[in-house]
DNA sequence: AGCACGCCGACT
DNA sequence: GTCGGCGTGCTC
């Protein structure tokens, strides 16, 4: 895992700014006799380092906090940027020289005091919360420049020269500007080598340009929707909100098809009038072409998009636009969170319960949580927009911390779909197989009166384990504890967690048995194989990651179910997210027990989530749908109000049980994950931190115990849980606490504030 | 994050 | 004998 987070670092860093200066020295900057004439200024390094260095800053240099400089390292140079008056901590003769300061507005005020909560809140490095607000490595490098083309000062005497291209050429460039290779000789209808000749005799001269690329501009002239008189009132709600120029967290409550969208979208619209910039946040997964299109249709051009698969260019390009405003709206992952906004009027979190919000690796943060902290740093609005609200947020609206704004579903809109649960106990598939007999009945009728089917398992693969009959060993991942996971279409056997891969053997390793191997439990691909089977004239498609590797082949999966190319469609979380498939009237979850089980707090949540997203898009006006849950346990409170679509009432059993458990939102938790490649080393220095955890009223220390992966990339793990009471700040306890360890080089200690996956 | 330093295995 | 693997430590 990458050692951003590795509280080490972070520790030191956050104890710096209260430490007091040094015997004798001045308040505010040490003024020791020989440093009496010497700048320095803190400059913060995108690194994981404990704290930025101190640099000395040249008498020839500006360098306001903020300013991106260039500054030597060791024996490279590397970008950071201007943090503040230098501390004076640092011996003279270490010091070096700032090397240049590079021509980009420095980084604003409010940025870089996100940087800094950031870094405290999660006990990251700032150097690594710095990092992600650059983008990428190279945002800041020297634009990329093209060579254009004028007609040269003199070309009196060279009459003898000027064909008929090269007169063209002349003529395209007359009186207009200079132009680059292609687009001249193209108007010229020349070659592009006319054009270079020219140049090199003298009949052009050539100068270098700045490239940029021009992002369209999206507005809100065009005309919305016509809303309803409530999604009116909620808009004009928000929009008093965006033109208040100030801080307000606001929950934004409907079911789907409630016209959430178009509400934010009035805010949005709102936003730009004022010319300021919006950031709309949306889990990876639902940043769809549909959603795309909504948004061309009301703005009448696209946003900026902001995701992982951007190129390098396309993310330097983005990443100036944004700090130069030339872009007004952008969409985003969690991590356009950190883009370096000129003006930023609006935040927009979408679907702001999805778990993907939660970054779990490196710089541990919640998207949306530290969404509200920039807004509120910035003085915008921030709206939180969900059908299904995490219990975080509905409880802050309870507490008064955030405002509420519901849309009431629409008249006349669809029936929501009905939901059943199947026990499994009554009526148990066969023996190998995972859809039970009601569910099969139900696929036919469906199948029969030509309408689609959903079957929803959350488990990538063919089946979760392969076990040898012979011995009963199962297939492990090497360098993890995790299961191998067999794909049998792509042939391989793949570790899930650290991407390890093997082909399937015919040999036990352990008995040597050939042929022996079975494969246990339910997989979306034995599921494929399972309805195939049941359902030989259905076209049955699985919507996976695995199958689906490109954006591009998941919209097209997309359109050919919503263009009915597809009967039965069989996906993991990935196709509950985002869609409307009008002629879609069943939908299974084939394993509701799957998340209520896993010792994970949010499953039930999740679970919850999913049916009510999955029960309001199925099924049309005339023929509403409806959702068949595969349990085990039908009496369970939570599967109770899941089947009865009761949000409240879900809501209020949830909540129940985490009160009880002193779990969030009642309570705050925060994980330590131990590891090292060496098991004794790590049990150490688990003992170690085990003697000093702290005897206070209101917190509790879980642990350690082994982490549920208690070998991850040839590193044993163990975990601490912290649980406290909401009112106690935890990194100052964590801070007191883990100052007392002393950690081994090889064995790291990663802290997870607000954990979300327990794995 | 890089990059060097350092201490153990197979070779131009 | 050295070339080179990556564990460990440092960078104002």
């Amino acid at each position: 895992m990458a050692s951003g987070s590795d509280w080490r670092a972070a520790a030191i860093s956050s104890d710096s700014p209260s430490q007091p200066q040094a015997e004798g020295l001045g308040p505010a900057r040490p003024e020791s006799v020989e440093n009496i004439d010497l700048r320095t200024v803190k400059v913060l390094l995108p690194l994981p380092l404990a704290d930025a260095y101190d640099y000395s800053v040249p008498d020839s240099l500006e360098v306001p906090a903020g300013s991106f400089v260039v500054v030597p390292l060791g024996k490279r140079e590397i970008l950071g940027v201007v943090w503040g008056e230098g501390t004076g901590e640092v011996p003279r003769e270490k010091l070096r020289d700032i090397v240049s300061v590079l021509p980009a507005r420095p980084m604003a005020e409010t940025l870089r005091r996100f940087v800094d909560w950031v870094a405290a809140y999660t006990l990251a490095p700032p150097g690594a919360v710095l990092r992600m607000t650059m983008g990428s490595t190279s945002a800041l490098e020297a634009p990329r420049t093209e060579l254009v083309y004028r007609p040269a000062e003199a070309i009196g005497d060279t009459d003898l020269k000027l064909t008929a291209a090269r007169r063209r050429v002349l003529e395209a460039l007359k009186d207009g500007p200079a132009m680059p290779v292609a687009e001249l000789a193209h108007l010229a209808g020349v070659g592009p080598s006319v054009v270079k000749t020219m140049a090199s005799i003298g009949l052009l001269s050539a100068e270098a340009r700045v490239m940029r690329r021009s992002f369209p501009q999206p507005d809100g002239l065009h005309d919305g929707p016509t809303l309803s008189p409530e999604q009116r009132r909620v808009a004009d709600a928000l929009i008093d909100k965006v033109k208040a120029h100030a801080f307000s967290a606001t929950l934004l409550d409907g079911v789907p098809g409630a016209g959430k969208t178009e509400v934010y979208f009035e805010a949005i619209a709102a936003t730009l009038a004022e010319r300021r910039q919006v950031l709309v946040l949306l889990p990876e997964i639902a940043l769809t072409a549909q959603w795309l299109k909504r948004f061309e249709d009301r703005f009448g051009a696209a946003p900026a998009s902001w995701h992982s698969d951007l190129t390098s260019l396309e993310r330097r390009e983005t990443w100036r636009a944004i700090a130069d405003g030339r872009v007004s709206v952008v969409v985003g992952a969690r991590s356009a969170l950190f883009l370096p906004f000129a003006d930023l009027g609006l935040i927009v979190v979408d679907e702001e319960h999805d778990g993907s919000f939660k970054q779990e690796e490196g710089v541990t943060y919640n998207a949306r949580d530290m969404a509200v902290v920039r807004a509120r740093l910035v003085s915008a609005p921030v709206v939180l927009a969900s059908a299904t609200p995490s219990l975080e947020s509905i409880t802050n609206v309870t507490a008064g911390r955030y405002g509420a704004l519901h849309l009431p579903a629409r008249h006349g809109g669809q029936k929501l779909a009905t939901l059943a649960a199947v026990d499994l106990r009554k009526a148990p598939p066969p023996r190998g197989h995972w859809l039970s007999p009601p569910v099969i009945d139900a696929m036919k009728e469906t199948l029969a009166a030509g309408e689609q089917v959903l079957l929803f398992l959350n488990r990538r693969g063919y089946a979760p384990i392969t076990l040898c009959r012979a011995c009963g060993h199962g297939l492990e991942c090497p360098q993890c504890s995790a299961w191998l996971v067999e794909h049998r279409f792509r042939r391989v056997l793949i570790c899930h967690h650290c991407g390890y891969s093997e082909p399937p053997a015919r040999t036990c390793k352990h008995c040597g048995a050939i042929d022996h191997f079975v494969a246990c439990g339910p997989g979306v691909e034995r599921l494929a194989e399972e309805a195939h089977a049941l359902f030989p004239e259905a076209r049955v498609e699985l919507f996976t990651s695995d199958s689906l590797v490109s954006r591009a082949e998941a919209t097209a999966a997309v359109e050919r179910m919503i263009a009915g190319e597809i009967d039965i469609l069989i996906g993991t979380q990935m196709a509950a997210k985002g869609h409307h498939f009008p002629n879609l009237t069943l939908v299974v979850v084939v394993d509701a027990d799957l998340g209520l089980n896993g010792g994970d707090l949010r499953a039930g949540e999740r679970t919850f989530q999913l049916l009510y997203q999955v029960a309001g898009r199925a099924g049309r006006q005339d023929r509403p749908g409806r959702a068949l849950v595969q349990t085990h346990m039908p009496e369970h409170p939570v599967m109770q109000a899941l089947v009865a679509n009761d949000r409240d009432r879900f809501v209020t059993a949830e909540l129940a049980g985490r009160a009880a458990a002193g779990m969030p939102p009642y309570g705050r938790l925060a994980a330590l994950v131990v590891s090292g490649p060496d098991a004794a080393l790590v049990d150490n220095v688990c003992a170690a931190i085990a003697r000093q955890a702290p005897h206070q009223p209101g917190v509790t220390v879980l642990g350690p115990s082994t982490a549920p992966l208690a070998l991850l990339r040839g590193r044993h793990r163990r975990r601490f849980l912290l649980k406290t009471g909401r009112d106690i700040a935890v990194q100052p306890l964590l801070h007191a606490w883990l100052s007392k360890i002393g950690l081994p080089a090889s064995v790291r200690l990663q802290i997870d504030i607000d954990p979300y996956s327990f794995m």
